[in-house]
DNA sequence: AACGCGCGCCAACCTGTGTTAGTTTGCCCA
DNA sequence: TGGGCAAACTAACACAGGTTGGCGCGCGTT
């Protein structure tokens, strides 16, 4: 069973043999567990470590002072939290497990090592660099201009590809492990919003959510609903 | 008079004054003037090039089928339009002026030449992006759980910031050279609503706008109202 | 001097989403 | 097998912010 960081990464670039032993090994490397809903990098700290999502959902969050919670990003198997830790110092952020998450954890020096004359991974963590930056543009605009259905439309289009490029959709059906609450915070919304939304979406035949499983039920009608273009996604 | 790109630069890293000359001499090749309104790059593009702003703001931006528009990022005098684009293929937005605007033109060879044996501009690059990416993440959080208000107050806080490190703000008084309507586009809401907000900051006392430039009248206030902390544009 | 027009500004009204306060479902564990 | 609890779900109501439409000012153009 290859692992998800691997099948991401192969979807940049061409990887030798090497290469996808070199990322591997990174993989199979101090292996830690966390339970859901604790911190894997609180905020205001200075982390040495980089931690590359291994099974679990976790997400980049921002705590306000008055309670209120904003999820920034989320993170998905095979996502690796923070590719150029040894360039930051202080977390102006936190990142949380949504649901039990399995990392490894990896050293700056590592990705060092790992990137040194392996022009192919180097290439890859770029592409991956930039694809993240372009989910972060999107992610503004949704909130910005996109209503609470084309929002949440979207977001599952979002994860779809994503999950299918990390080998952990099976067609067009995908995990879903987290909570309205969560979804609510990643959207800008709140859990009852996404209720009522949830509920159109899946009386109007797009999708069905039912025991943590998306099952998207029409991909061009939630894709157009979402006003989803894969482009973003696509760095080549 | 110094340009605003050193000037920032400046403050991530401590430049010999050869590292000076050279960013200096980026920003002094390939001048092109742009009217307000006008593309600098179109969407879709593939662009060989990068601009670094000398004068004016732009905005990055994605427009939907049907009009709306979303402003994902200000682009302030000193800011590099895309400091990596020697890895990035296809344009998923656009970078549009906001003003009339001057630029230099930048190839990547000239980037990689101004990096190579200049580890203070490496490094000052780096905290540069890394910066940018921080400003992604508090806007998601802003247009996602900050109130009009909020979110109003901590745009004209972090616009202090930027636009002081650029050398481009006299004490508590800044150049706010956008329409209520590009304000709108990048806060998520309505040019009425803005007006509405606007009109609130102004006569609780924090802030005066006329004539193109903000004046803060109450700084702490003004933060307090924005839930602003700056520590999220101090990479060091 | 007159015109046009983008922009700031405002009022009235409307609606999408938030709030509050439940009931129901489903799952884990004793 | 049942008790406890978190999450899903719903209904009624409230309100922040959107929509529409209109006025007037400042400024550039002729």
């Amino acid at each position: 069973m290859e692992n998800p960081f691997v099948r991401k990464m192969e979807r940049h670039v061409r990887l030798a043999s090497e290469d996808r032993a070199i990322l591997d090994g990174l993989a199979r490397q101090h292996i830690r567990h966390i339970a859901g809903r604790q911190d894997i990098e609180g905020p205001h700290t200075e982390p040495y470590h980089t931690h590359l999502i291994l099974d679990g959902w976790a997400c980049r969050y921002k705590q306000f002072p008055d309670g209120r919670r904003a999820i920034v990003a989320l993170l998905l198997p095979g996502d690796l939290c923070d590719p150029f830790v040894f360039r930051r110092a202080r977390m102006d952020h936190a990142i949380g497990a949504l649901t039990p998450v399995t990392v490894a954890r990896i050293t700056p020096d590592q990705i060092g090592d790992a990137i040194r004359g392996r022009p192919a991974i180097e290439e890859g963590l770029w592409r991956e660099m930039l694809t993240t930056t372009a989910i972060h543009r999107e992610w503004i605009a949704s909130v910005g201009r996109r209503s609470a259905i084309e929002r949440l439309a979207h977001l599952f289009c979002e994860l779809h590809l994503r999950l299918t490029w990390a080998g952990l959709a099976d067609g067009t059906s995908l995990p879903m492990p987290v909570t309205q609450p969560d979804l609510a915070d990643a959207l800008g919304q709140t859990s009852v919003h996404i209720n009522r939304t949830l509920k159109e979406l899946r009386t109007s035949g797009l999708v069905a959510l039912r025991s943590r499983r998306l099952t998207i039920r029409d991909l061009d009608g939630l894709r157009e609903r979402g006003l989803f273009d894969p482009a973003y996604l696509l760095p080549a």
